[in-house]
DNA sequence: CAATTGGCATACGCAACGTATGTGAGTAGG
DNA sequence: CCTACTCACATACGTTGCGTATGCCAATTG
């Protein structure tokens, strides 16, 4: 036990984020009471004002974690493509994906810009952005994407779209066929951008 | 005074709706205190809870009422285009510039999907969603669209990416260039729908 | 081994929601 | 025209949940 101390606050602090992240991701964080769910962690309040400062604080470290571990997926499909315009499409299609797990889709894209604002604000996130706004970046260099257009804006426009699409598939009835059909509508969006060859 | 009662209720549920909307559009649905903004009306919590039942049953009067705002100001500016192709891509402008202003922003497109959840759940909203479905499913008969879409799912798409182009223009610290950055990212992604011809 | 730091719990005040109940003005029947 | 009923709205109360102030105990430091 060379440092339990340490280890002990990271422990602290990584069951105050589970559990807030599990009651967030299920009842939401409005109706998630802060004493129900660090009760659950085998904690008090107390803790989490000592770590967080408040709701919001803990919430935030919540979607810092959420969008670490979404930039890694992204990022391991990526990988994969062959080209760089299907590394760009495949990004896409997995970020709709992620939106589409009820616990993403209601702390980063309902709950998480109502209570902290314009996510293009956040601090500790939107590294998925940042890699789309790379990719575009590099497209346009490589005159595969118009080169009139702004990275970083198209990225965010983009995002809106992915995560209405999720949205639309996950409040489906028929998931399977909503899919399809948002994602055809999605990489038919996709390919405005492409220049004319 | 033939009916003096159905009057004095009109006007207060109109007092009512009046005041909630001021105050969820300017410190946020969370924050506004009912007992506060029914004061301002010159009410109590009594009056809303009679006619709305709770405080989501007053939001949800308040975004039907912008709904039909909004609706209004689409139709105004699409009479005016001459191709039905420029129609819908001026609905789709006006949305972004509507969506610009922060009441129309905070209430329906940040506190009203975390609070009622999926927009395309909502029943008494929409119109401007079904607006544009309807020009999509009339472009594609004409073939100017491509034929493979689904119109509503592409108009939630292109909803998606306009608040998204909203918000960017909104917390810009130059409005004026974001703005046209927006626009422009956006109405190249809408040129994606464009049968090649 | 004492002193101190700081992680975390406990206790309290306050604000806001929802409900249960009251009241007075309008409305309908005789 | 008077009585009984309805209903719009107010008042009062209980509950819940957040934030803060304070206290305690363990671990570190010299």
């Amino acid at each position: 036990m060379h440092r339990p101390r340490k280890e002990m606050i990271a422990e602290t602090r990584a069951k105050l984020i589970a559990a807030a992240r599990h009651a967030f991701g299920t009842i939401g964080y409005a109706e998630a009471s802060m004493d129900d769910f660090t009760a659950t962690a085998g904690l008090t309040r107390g803790a989490l004002y000592h770590h967080f400062g408040d709701k919001k604080g803990l919430l935030q470290a919540v979607i810092a974690e959420i969008d670490g571990e979404m930039a890694v997926r992204v990022n391991e499909v990526a990988a994969k493509a062959p080209t760089r315009w299907q590394r760009f499409v495949d990004e896409c299609t997995t970020y709709i994906e992620m939106a589409l797990e009820p616990e993403i889709q209601r702390i980063m894209f309902r709950d998480g810009p109502a209570v902290l604002g314009d996510p293009a604000q956040w601090p500790n996130a939107n590294a998925c952005t940042a890699s789309m706004t790379d990719h575009l970046t590099a497209l346009q260099a490589e005159g595969v994407v118009v080169a009139d257009l702004d990275p970083e804006t198209a990225a965010r426009l983009i995002n809106g779209a992915s995560s209405q699409a999720a949205q639309r598939i996950a409040n489906s009835k028929d998931p399977e066929a909503t899919s399809k059909k948002a994602i055809a509508a999605f990489q038919q969006l996709l390919k405005g951008l492409l220049e004319k060859s």
